[in-house]
RNA sequence: GCGCCUGUGGCGAAAUUGGUAGACGCGCCAGACUUAGGAUCUGGUGUUGAGAGACGUGUAGGUUCGAGUCCUAUCAGGCGCACCA
């Protein structure tokens, strides 16, 4: 009978759920841990063979720290809203709950399999109403709040609205979207309407006309995470530039703090890094320019202050306001048609497309230092989105400027001592200045010229801040997040429009449920889906949702027809987990106190951006608000690698059904065919089951070499076209869960990615076979015996407890694995049947193969989980070496080793080994210059 | 272009503050046991050489008694950002 994993797994499995082993309650008399994955998105095509390989790894942390007497927080839910359930719905019409609830059921029976310890009383779901209840919570409440820059932190509105009554623009430092100057007096003879326009200058959450990422064929909206060169990440489509009313979170406002909040956590570097750059924190100066012959002025940004007696032109985003003041009548018409041309082009042609253009405005710009006169152009290489949407190019010291001056024949203007322009231009931030027009300008006080350019611009930035020229700033690259989508299956936005201004439904009537509706693709009139709901309109005087007909614009009002993008409902998910079935709040004093924020989070790299910045800056707000005790929400976050495809190839000769073995087929024409890894078991085509395949293949002849048809493999990505998709649950059927969970984490480090091969799986299935065979005889009799250990069996579980406690806690898994397997030799070699130390060994491999310890765990006697067991403390006694091998070394070169008493002192060790005859041969007469000792290694004699 | 990371046997990979490579597993070779099997067990396995030995961590230098590990340059691969002023 020997190991019968099927049944030892399907058992406690089954006594899991029944006892609720891993169910979890506070309890402030133990200490806290709380380990997160990245939830899923419940995808049609079920769990694959990489999915879980995160999970396991936290679900092998949260065991061992259970077992280290750590009260653990493991949960799991569904990221349950998104694109591929809607997209299947407006082909299929079955609404996207039914699918979604049969992926998540897949789901659930493939992660049920596998072992884990997520303690499902807490499972959420983020279109579940209970749940999006608190993401609509949390979105009026940033609609109802600001940001102030003087403290820092997010304010309620009503604040706001109080100082501008009372002193207008004056005394607000405030994230905005547009610089505003209002007298108190103008504030308050402003209508309601014009006063709550007003106000979404200000608002975290706030309706904006803004380009947007329009992607035509999925008729929605996409934030700049989810375009990737130009198309959308989803379904590869093209994305064009579209100006639209949205929905938008200020996450720009959080920038500086989600930069310094970077220092505060213990990410790996290069994730941190992408935060920073996606971040892009850039110090500079802006400076305004007067237009000539005009009361215009303008304010453009830049980072290369001491540069600007190299000015010799502007160039202002085709996308800028200013593009229609500065165009004069003459350049009227060249100008509309380069701006026509440019909104045409979809963001990838301008990706693609670099060649240079632009086009004169007719004005010019003074320069306010020089006084001289400056054209204006217009030029797609300008952002609108970043800085001003304006610039002063500067030839000679930037790239893109360099090329617009060569292509347009305007004047470069070098500015570095020894720097050649002639090419191309000097970018670097290095040199001494020369060229400040010290002559030439009566009015220029400003002479840069031997100062580093460090210096220079330092000086510059003085001298236009003490002129009033302009001031310093800092720019991020970090944009709003844009907050609608034009889709059915989201979150509803909790808002109605009186007067076309928009309001929040107020939080005791949340959640404001996802109406039904008739067909899942927009409104004839282009409106989105929920614009064919028939019951969506607010009754502000009853609070409730009624049918649109009876919208009347006096009591009852439109709702709006976005839907809340993906990231919605994945903000705050780690703080629900906490407090899942709390009707009153997002999350209890309590709770929240009890288990602060996520110590461990497992997930991919992919959301390094996305999630990763919009969670955080999440969290931050609701700090802000005292909702959530920690500013940072993940404390230590672990990327997992992503697991690739082993695809498999067969080789057909051409024009036949021949198929020709992988080391015979140079002499033959052959078509190689991927092949369906799971016929193919180490590299070894099973030829029945190829036939039985396919209909096609049913009569195949094979050619092969030493009776066995080899099969070529390339490593490709994990997709069910290349059929090298490996589902977890046909390895737990073949080899069991415990295989499976050893085998992911012995296949390499846990960050790197590394295809899928089944190759050594047999390996750590064996090692599993003879840890059982250390318990049962052939004959499945008990063979553990209570007798005393000895010191070498002591010695080896004690090796594997210091291993396995060093280990866990930096993840390195694999070598954990390792150190599991030369134990067993070790005990095995040694016929070890003892019960002490057998039970060690299990309680230190529970978090590993928690199916099989259960098992030898009860099968040592004790009626409770190996879950609640302790882990073992090592004992260095133990470990300590009665002799310790000395490697002899010569001038560095290793020749001979000598066993000493491992308490011999290093005057015996040199002593000795001055005397041996082996050295005296190496030495000869030659005199020696010192002799270095490592403790319990090396004796280097120098010469 | 900028930033980050990685290069070690036939393969996946180990290697404390620099301490004298290749742990562990796969594969391969040999042997044992077998009512032949893709089972189990034992031993071997970096390259080269009969041998002592020599050579070996992408390449070239450097620091050191000693370098996979530190420094400089360079090549290759991967990831992120990318007209960000």
């Amino acid at each position: 009978m020997g190991y019968n994993f099927n049944e030892i797994e399907q058992k406690w499995q089954q006594r899991w759920k029944e006892n609720k082993t891993y169910r979890v309650v506070e309890n402030v008399d133990k200490k806290k841990f709380y380990v997160l994955n990245m939830f899923p998105y419940p995808s049609g095509a079920g769990l694959h063979v990489g999915h879980p390989l995160g999970y396991i790894a936290s679900d092998i942390f949260a065991r061992y720290k259970r077992l280290q007497g750590f009260n653990v927080l493991n949960p799991m839910g569904y990221d349950a809203y998104g694109l591929p359930a809607e997209q299947y719905a407006i082909q299929t019409g079955q609404h996207p709950a039914i699918t979604t609830e049969q992926n998540i059921n897949r789901y659930r029976e493939q992660l049920d399999k596998i072992g884990f310890c997520f303690d499902w009383d807490r499972e959420i779901r983020t279109c579940d109403p209970e749940y999006y209840h608190w993401t609509q919570w949390a979105f009026i409440k940033m609609f109802n709040h600001y940001y102030d820059n003087n403290t820092k932190c997010c304010k309620p509105i009503e604040e706001l609205i109080e100082k501008l009554s009372k002193e207008g623009s004056a005394g607000i430092d405030a994230a905005c979207t547009q610089e505003v100057d209002i007298t108190a007096e103008e504030w308050n003879t402003m209508s309601e309407n014009e006063q709550q326009e007003l106000l979404m200058n200000w608002r975290i959450a706030f309706l904006n006309e803004t380009m947007v990422n329009w992607c035509p064929q999925l008729g929605t909206v996409l934030a700049n995470d989810e375009v990737v060169d130009g198309v959308s990440e989803r379904g590869g489509f093209p994305v064009v530039q579209k100006k639209m009313k949205q929905w938008c979170l200020r996450v720009s406002a959080y920038a500086q703090r989600l930069l310094d909040g970077l220092d505060k956590i213990n990410w790996t570097d290069s994730l941190k890094e992408t935060q920073r750059n996606w971040i892009g924190r850039s110090e500079g100066t802006e400076m305004q320019f007067h237009v000539k012959d005009s009361d215009v002025t303008f304010t453009i940004f830049t980072t290369r202050a001491d540069t600007i007696f190299g000015v010799t032109f502007m160039v202002l985003a085709p996308e800028s306001e200013l593009v229609a003041t500065l165009t004069t009548e003459e350049q009227r018409s060249a100008v509309e048609q380069y701006i026509d041309r440019t909104k045409k082009r979809t963001e990838r042609e301008r990706i693609i497309d670099r060649n240079v253009s632009g086009v004169f405005t007719g004005s010019y710009a003074i320069n306010p230092i020089t006084g001289e006169e400056i054209p204006v152009w217009v030029s797609d290489y300008v952002l609108s989105g970043y800085g001003t949407g304006a610039i002063m190019a500067v030839p000679a010291h930037d790239s893109r400027d360099y090329a617009f001056a060569k292509h347009f024949g305007i004047e470069i203007r070098p500015l570095i001592e020894g720097c050649d322009v002639t090419d191309e231009s000097f970018d670097a931030k290095e040199g001494i200045m020369t060229n400040s027009p010290t002559t030439a300008f009566a009015s220029c006080k400003l002479n840069l010229n031997g100062l580093t350019v460090k210096e220079a611009i330092a000086a510059t930035k003085k001298y236009v801040t003490e002129n009033g020229l302009g001031r310093v700033k800092v720019n991020y690259r970090l944009r709003d997040a844009i907050f609608s989508r034009q889709r059915y299956w989201g979150e509803p936005f909790p808002i109605y429009y009186k007067n076309g201004i928009p309001y929040p439904i107020p939080e005791e009537y949340l959640p404001l449920e996802l109406p039904e509706v008739e067909k899942f693709l927009p409104t004839e009139s282009g409106e989105p889906p929920l614009g064919h709901a028939k019951k969506w309109a607010w009754d502000t005087k009853n609070n409730c949702v009624t049918e649109k007909r009876n919208i009347d614009n006096t009591t009852i009002f439109p709702l709006e027809l976005n839907t809340m993008p993906g990231f919605a409902g994945s903000s705050a998910y780690y703080l629900r987990y906490m407090d899942p079935r709390n009707h009153q709040s997002l999350v209890s004093k309590e709770a929240d106190e009890y288990w602060q924020n996520v110590d461990l989070y497992v997930g991919g790299t992919e959301h390094a951006t996305g999630h990763l910045i919009y969670s955080r800056f999440w969290n931050m707000f609701l700090f802000d608000l005292g909702v959530s005790v920690k500013e940072e929400p993940f404390q230590k976050l672990v990327n997992q690698g992503m697991i690739q495809g082993r695809s498999n190839f067969v080789y057909r000769i051409k024009d036949t059904n021949k198929f020709i073995s992988l080391n015979l087929k140079n002499n033959y024409d052959v078509t190689p065919l991927h092949v369906d890894v799971n016929i193919v078991s180490n590299d070894i085509l099973d030829i029945d089951a190829f036939r039985a395949w396919r209909p096609e293949y049913s009569d195949a002849e094979f050619i092969l070499e030493n009776d066995k048809y080899i099969c070529g493999w390339a490593v490709e990505k994990m997709s069910k076209s290349m059929f090298n998709v490996v589902n977890p649950d046909t390895i737990i059927e073949k080899y069991g869960a415990d295989t499976l969970r050893l085998y992911e984490m012995f296949l390499g480090p846990l960050e790197q990615s590394k295809p899928w091969d089944t190759n050594g799986i047999d390996g750590c299935h064996r090692f599993l076979r003879k840890l059982w065979n250390m318990f049962y005889d052939k004959d499945d009799n008990f063979i553990v015996t209570d007798e005393e250990p000895t010191k070498e069996e002591l010695k080896s579980i004690h090796k594997l407890i210091k291993k396995t406690s060093e280990d866990i806690p930096v993840f390195s898994y694999n070598t954990t694995v390792s150190a599991f397997m030369i134990c067993t030799n070790e005990l095995s070699t040694l016929k070890c049947n003892k019960r002490s130390i057998l039970e060690q060994f299990v309680i230190v491999l529970a978090p590993f193969a928690p199916h099989i310890c259960e098992e030898l765990w009860e099968a040592l006697g004790h009626n409770t989980s190996v879950c609640d067991a302790q882990w073992p403390a090592y004992n260095e006694e133990y470990l300590k070496e009665d002799t310790i091998k000395y490697t002899i070394s010569f001038n560095g070169k290793a020749r001979f080793t000598m066993d000493f008493a491992a308490d011999a002192d290093r005057e015996y060790i040199e002593k000795s080994v001055l005397d041996d005859e082996n050295s005296k041969k190496y030495i000869e007469d030659k005199p020696i210059k010192k002799v270095i000792i490592v403790p319990k290694k090396i004796v280097n004699i120098v010469f």
